[in-house]
DNA sequence: TCTCGTAAACTTCCATACAAGTCAACAAGA
DNA sequence: TCTTGTTGACTTGTATGGAAGTTTACGAGA
């Protein structure tokens, strides 16, 4: 089940080529405009976008490293599929790291945040009724919000590349599960870090993020071509 | 203080070329052989290893990737200075992540795994008399040990990414602390797995790896010149 | 002496040609 | 029919020339 995404293809041609074409193979991509198994050819997309074979290549370079495709030398370069196990484990480091960030915080006890978190609640329960990537949007910013506050900038930077993973399989998952309770969620995190008991809100951060491994089967069983390597046996820690 | 390190520049002209430049570049970025603040030319590196700019100019893009070189166009390519906050940062992922593997191991029990670990334990003593690089080696493979019998090699990959501007600190570092005491603390960390004890496990892992906040400031005022925004405020987590 | 404009010497970025490897179609022969 | 070798159309990797931007040196003029 694939849902209609807007694809943001703007192209300036007076500014440098590699980041455009960069942003806009990435996005196609993740938004499954370009499905798992796609082949892309430098030169096809060089004559599409009307620009040289070079900047194409350089875009295939930072996106095989970032895991979304994969350079055969002399064959063919391919969408990756939905790595699984990827998938499991950038969800575990995920919940290793913002189970600390929640747990710094709720020493600290910043009433500015406090403040900041509760009216992005009621922000995202609005759009939770009306777009899902809008939704998406809003649950990206709470936890930037978290990992800034802490002063973790730099390591929210390092997650956002294995977000690129997730954020796949969340595209796939448009519309399928409440997002009400994620906000809920959310606000359980923000009572306990008001609260200044980390336990709990590493705990409370912990529960949230397991969420997506509850989810997960349903989305793979409904789009097995763009999975690889399931296996439910991995799902249990 | 720099110390004397050993330089793989070997070169087979029949492979590729790119991942051969690339190694190359990136050891001598790390082991200071190419201190922060170096220029990089694409056309002199061409010249001095008698390959193309291509190659040197895709090496330069996966550098600055990973942050270990600076690319501003039409001006010129840097190695960066070990950038502090970063440092921090990373040290603080690779606490929480590794924290989380090890109480898993202590959960599931594996004799074969203890045995290897206490077997490396005693390499790592042999080694930390001697060899200050071929201890960093060992210290890699332990911990990378532990990520993979946790069945998480990805999130491993992962945090080797992470490591480079670390390890940039470490070979700074050579020769500078008891490396009898890091086997100690590995020791700890086993002795806990083996006892089942998941909360012991994770705080010992985590304490050994808060050494690093220790050691420090030292090696920063003894390398001022390697270092960006270093800041003592920041350390203090 | 100081300011400012110019030109030359760099830098990376982009385009293009060719090299080398792979694959698929197809025909010849058993 | 099956096997096998050849050929050609692909693929990405590498080399190289030129475009566009920046910095630096330097001299003219005040």
């Amino acid at each position: 089940m694939v849902h209609e995404v807007v694809i943001n293809d703007a192209f300036d041609r007076d500014a440098a080529i590699t980041p455009q074409i960069y942003r806009i193979l990435r996005e196609r991509i993740i938004k499954n405009d370009l499905p798992p198994g796609s082949k892309l050819s430098e030169p096809e997309l060089a004559r599409h976008y009307e620009i040289s074979r070079q900047p194409v290549r350089e875009t295939f370079i930072k996106l095989s490293e970032e895991g979304l495709v994969i350079v055969r030398p002399q064959r063919k370069t391919q969408v990756t599929k939905i790595d699984f196990p990827t998938v499991l484990q950038s969800r575990f480091v995920r919940e290793a790291v913002e189970a600390d960030i929640v747990s710094e915080l709720a020493g600290s006890a910043d009433r500015a945040l406090i403040k900041d978190l509760r009216s992005q609640l009621k922000n995202q329960l609005k759009v939770a009724k009306t777009s899902r990537p809008d939704f998406i949007n809003e649950d990206t910013k709470f936890h930037r919000t978290l990992a800034e506050a802490a002063g973790k900038e730099i390591a929210w930077k390092f997650l956002e590349g294995l977000n690129s993973q997730m954020d796949r399989v969340r595209f796939l998952s448009l519309g399928q599960f409440p997002a009400e309770q994620l906000v809920e969620e959310h606000g359980k995190i923000v009572d306990q870090i008001e609260r200044q008991d980390a336990t709990q809100a590493s705990a409370a951060m912990r529960k949230h993020l397991r969420r997506l491994i509850n989810d997960l089967p349903k989305i793979v069983r409904e789009n097995k071509e763009f999975f690889d390597r399931f296996d439910p046996e991995l799902i249990d820690a």
